[in-house]
DNA sequence: TTATAAAACTTCAAGCTTGAAATAATTTCA
DNA sequence: TGAAATTATTTCAAGCTTGAAGTTTTATAA
């Protein structure tokens, strides 16, 4: 605090932004989880999972879902499993490496989480209503820096 | 949804702020769970029980608990059947209606709290360090109005 | 080559979470 | 008053989540 004319932060603006950007997502997320439910009789992380592997129709590891989805390797195991079990996703063991496995939407999958999605932009489209697209792109754009900062140090 | 010239909005700008918006909320939470369990030994869940008796020193009624941080009724029945347990909070059957209790933080939970809560903001600052202070009044101004819309409708 | 380390997963226990069903106490109102 | 509805909470099953420990397979290197 010697030199710059640092403009005297007291935390507490960000700590403010901080329990509203968690209330957000807390308020949204559970409307999604609701409507999931209600409508397509799945969960929030099963969407999630297929959201990821409609991106990658060549599919993906699972340590390529864990990480992209930012949760553990034992959480991602159990969601594919019972992914697996409706028949919505196939493990592929590999010849390469017969450690890992490709993990891929089947064509039922494939076709559920299509519909999915169109309902899923609609609902964030009338959820963030009052968000004017203008203010979106601002707010993604100040989003996209938060991190780099004390992200993947150690 | 007769009549508006509804300002044609694709959603799209709205979708790609909700997953920036998800992605940031996940990456804070993870990196602050794990500081809780590290520094602190408890959860933030837990942490967030407390943080909401602490601005009540009156105290708060489970349903009030539950609305206020947006989880279910059960959902806090454990999560304070924990901190009863570990002497942190108290529930106090009222003479007025027996249905309800009263929970509040002990002398101990109260310090242990206060502890937490300046370790809690600081990570914050750091975390969300990045983000200037005029950013973050400014983004905490648009994330107040994105409800109204849809909430509390039915 | 063959021990050792590293990598990719799975398993497991403990805790969080929801939504539905059950309890118990209070209110409403016929 | 007393039945019915409402309110506050707990209980429970199923699923999500983490972090640690275990398994299998691959890579490293003495």
């Amino acid at each position: 605090m010697v030199a710059g004319p640092l403009p005297a932060s007291s935390g507490k603006d960000r700590l403010r932004l901080w329990i509203r950007l968690l209330r957000a997502s807390r308020t949204i997320e559970a409307e999604l989880r609701e409507r999931l439910k209600k409508e397509f009789d799945t969960t929030l992380p099963r969407f999630d999972v297929m959201a990821a592997l409609y991106r990658s129709p060549e599919g993906m590891l699972m340590s390529d879902l864990s990480s992209f989805l930012l949760v553990s390797n034992g959480n991602v195991t159990g969601i594919v499993d019972r992914l697996v079990s409706e028949g919505l996703v196939t493990r592929a063991r590999r010849n390469g490496d017969r450690r890992t496995s490709m993990v891929r939407l089947t064509e039922e999958g494939t076709k559920a989480f299509a519909a999915m999605a169109a309902a899923h932009e609609g609902w964030i489209g009338e959820l963030l209503g009052n968000v004017r697209e203008d203010e979106a792109r601002s707010l993604t754009g100040m989003l996209k820096s938060f991190r780099s900062n004390w992200e993947g140090r150690e």
